[in-house]
DNA sequence: ACACGGATACTA
DNA sequence: AGTATCCGTGTC
């Protein structure tokens, strides 16, 4: 049987919302899986941490996608971070997907992780995809999935989430603006996020 | 603690 | 062209 894919109509709302409803689904990507552990919502208007403030690029992308599309970028010239465009609700945005639970594909994930790492343990399964930069490793992301519909039911997007979640919320991570909105969202108690809720590494120094 | 590395958007 | 900044990670 074929599950379906999180529709269009789930990213047409605020970018909070959809934050805090990710937690606890599946993102898919060519057979590779893990459950979305820690997401950040990023508003179009009036975030300074958002792209949208700075680059025009970025509210260009918003005009010209559809809500459940990828937003994917390079960042610190290494490191290709998947957002999730929303829009159509209260609010444009995008949703950083943070940390996944390694599901499906491990192998393949951890063989793509030790291009970069070279320690076992900085691939081993705790830390295999506890970041941003690591998940898009893992799973294969890089800039040609710029622009990639996610509710295409192409094999690549979300499966929603079946049980209940307990959430916990915090403030985003390595932000120099807008750093005490808690606008961070976590599976409460998972040993599989990024930055532990309260964790050292909040914000960088204004 | 530090290096790594490139796109984007400024100044001129 | 040159500069500042950036939603990070691994190893020092």
């Amino acid at each position: 049987m074929r599950i379906e894919a999180l529709p269009h109509s789930f990213f047409e709302r605020d970018p909070l919302v959809c934050a805090r409803e990710l937690v606890g689904c599946e993102l898919v990507w060519n057979g590779c899986a893990g459950i979305v552990v820690e997401t950040e919502a990023y508003l179009a208007c009036g975030d300074e941490a958002c792209h949208t403030f700075m680059r025009p690029s970025a509210r260009a992308f918003i005009e010209q996608h559809s809500p459940g599309t990828a937003y994917v970028y390079l960042n610190y010239g290494m490191y290709w971070l998947l957002n999730v465009l929303v829009k159509g609700g209260s609010e444009d945005g995008f949703v950083l997907i943070r940390a996944i639970e390694p599901t499906r594909g491990i192998e393949l994930m951890q063989q793509r992780r030790q291009v970069r790492a070279k320690a076992p343990m900085s691939y081993s399964l705790h830390a295999l995809c506890s970041g941003p930069g690591k998940l898009t490793q893992a799973l294969g992301i890089d800039g040609s999935d710029h622009g990639r519909d996610l509710c295409a039911g192409s094999g690549i997007g979300f499966v929603p989430n079946t049980k209940p979640v307990k959430l916990t919320t915090d403030v985003r991570i390595g932000i120099s603006k807008a750093a005490h909105l808690p606008w961070r969202f976590l599976l409460r108690g998972s040993q599989f996020v990024s930055v532990q809720p309260g964790g050292k590494k909040r914000s960088k120094q204004p």
